[in-house]
DNA sequence: AAGTAAGAAATTT
DNA sequence: AAATTTCTTACTT
């Protein structure tokens, strides 16, 4: 049972948390736009890993970074989950 | 300490 | 559409 302790956040998730908390409510960001504003465009899957590890998803709007072509991308939770909460912030999901 | 494996994408051809 | 590339973290040895 080597359960993971030290569920603090790493230097590159305190960086990923600090501008996905940028984004404004009701509107959506891309994971190579979060990528990109750590200076690096590839960082993409990085992010997800580092959201996936989120330590406040409460605190953290990890559902408002979707994927680059539309799509929900991925949730450590319920997927309908993520798109009800999109919902709920007056944005509309075009893709699937 | 070093190496290996996996991960919620993006990019390029 | 498919294959490749890229970065980080976690676990194992």
């Amino acid at each position: 049972m080597t359960r993971r302790r030290w569920e603090q956040s790493t230097p590159f998730e305190e960086r990923v948390y600090a501008v996905v908390r940028r984004i404004p409510r009701g509107q959506t960001r891309s994971y190579g736009w979060v990528a990109r504003q750590l200076g690096n465009p590839r960082l993409a899957r990085a992010v997800g890993q580092a959201l996936h590890r989120n330590p406040d998803m409460r605190r953290t709007p990890c559902h408002r970074v979707v994927a680059a072509d539309g799509s929900l991308g991925g949730y450590a939770l319920a997927p309908g989950r993520k798109r009800a909460l999109l919902r709920s912030e007056g944005v509309v999901v075009l893709k699937i």
